[in-house]
DNA sequence: ATGAGATACTAACGAGCGCTAGTTTGTAGT
DNA sequence: ACTACAAACTAGCGCTCGTTAGTATCTCAT
């Protein structure tokens, strides 16, 4: 394990480590232990460096937290935006939102499992920054079911119950994928944006899968 | 904060802190901050004693994240076993078993939180043996919807799918139910239930909530 | 009154933490 | 060949961690 990197630079020129090496050590370890649960030294020793070597790559600790829920909540909001642009109708943009989510929760497993489990160990100013960020994606599905509700195409009590339970059952799925399991990271997300759907009590002309009835 | 337990001894006789307040700090304190996030001197000051006195109650600190995880997951099982029993009619015993869990999530958040983002924390013969509990769990659920599937009241592609993401849903309660929300516990529980057949591919005979269609 | 037992305390341990200072080394550009 | 720079190193800092040892205090049954 300590090898990962050590062995990819052998196979290259001469990379030494890159900050961004640096990011996606941390972003293992913390998804696999917690931020709190990982020591600093245990990064320098996955990537085959000492302990304060790592400070030529990286400014701190709580930098390296901060930056991997930034940029996924970015990435989430960006996939969010592209793919829901130029569609109007309600159920095909809770489809589409829908999809690039759960995807990106089996294709970043990692940056999912970080996010949720370690956004409350940020500092301050940075956490509630954050939070108000995953808040905005949260309102904008709710939009989308509120939009339906007035059109008719979806039928649910509360819309804000509605978006948490489908938002939340997505990022689950990064807590069981495994990549060389039975489903593809597309199939997992077509099967889920259809449970989002039922929940959002879409209710299409013809039967969904499962078989006749 | 750190004067409720004082607070507590003064109105009563003389009970000093005991075992299961000590656990029940503990769980506070985990749930907010997470296993590796609380160190044991904060147990204590929430207590109103000073840290090496709370080992006239505990063992270790890994203990009481043993005793939080397994009396959970017995609560879950237990109940489990009593809300399905007697019951033979798969709609029935899905909707049953899903609103316990469901409400066990809002009325018990700090053991669900706990539960779900530290059981990594426990040392290797115990993590296992807490995972095989909560899978016991997951494949009761995925039999009833199995049952479901054949009775042809239910219709979905995978009902491991299905069992997933119908879980992972109520576990999500737990993370923003507030007891002075707009909703009681049981009201969500109510709610996450029909999500649930929604999931299940159930359709009720007349629509579900949320108006005509 | 006395002794037992429970519960709190002070003191301190060894270990590990995140991080800094200062130094060596190895490569690239002139 | 010489310089400049990036990136690794050793040494060690101040601090906090979980835990133990040993002691004082209080309540209660004898």
């Amino acid at each position: 394990m300590s090898l990962a990197h050590a062995d990819l630079v052998a196979a290259e020129g001469r990379p030494g480590v890159t900050a961004d090496a640096v990011l996606d050590a941390a972003l293992t370890l913390f998804a696999e232990r917690g931020y709190h649960g990982t020591a600093v030294s245990q990064i320098a020793a996955s990537l085959g460096i000492r302990t304060p070597s790592l400070y030529n790559h990286m400014r701190s600790k709580q930098d390296l937290l901060e930056a991997i829920v930034g940029r996924t909540l970015d990435g989430v909001l960006d996939d969010f935006r592209s793919a829901v642009a130029d569609l109007s109708d309600p159920v095909e943009r809770l489809r589409r939102a829908i999809r690039v989510y759960a995807l990106r929760h089996a294709t970043h497993r990692r940056e999912a499992l970080v996010v949720n489990r370690d956004t409350t160990s940020l500092p301050e100013p940075v956490r509630s920054r954050m939070r108000e960020r995953q808040r905005d994606h949260e309102r904008a599905v709710r939009a989308i079911i509120s939009d339906g509700i007035g059109t008719g195409d979806f039928h649910v009590d509360s819309p804000a119950l509605a978006s948490f339970a489908v938002l939340e059952m997505c990022v689950s799925i990064a807590r069981w994928f495994r990549d060389d399991g039975a489903r593809t990271a597309e199939q997992v997300a077509d099967e889920y944006t259809d449970f989002a759907l039922r929940i959002a009590g879409f209710v299409p002309d013809r039967p969904g899968p499962g078989g006749t009835r």
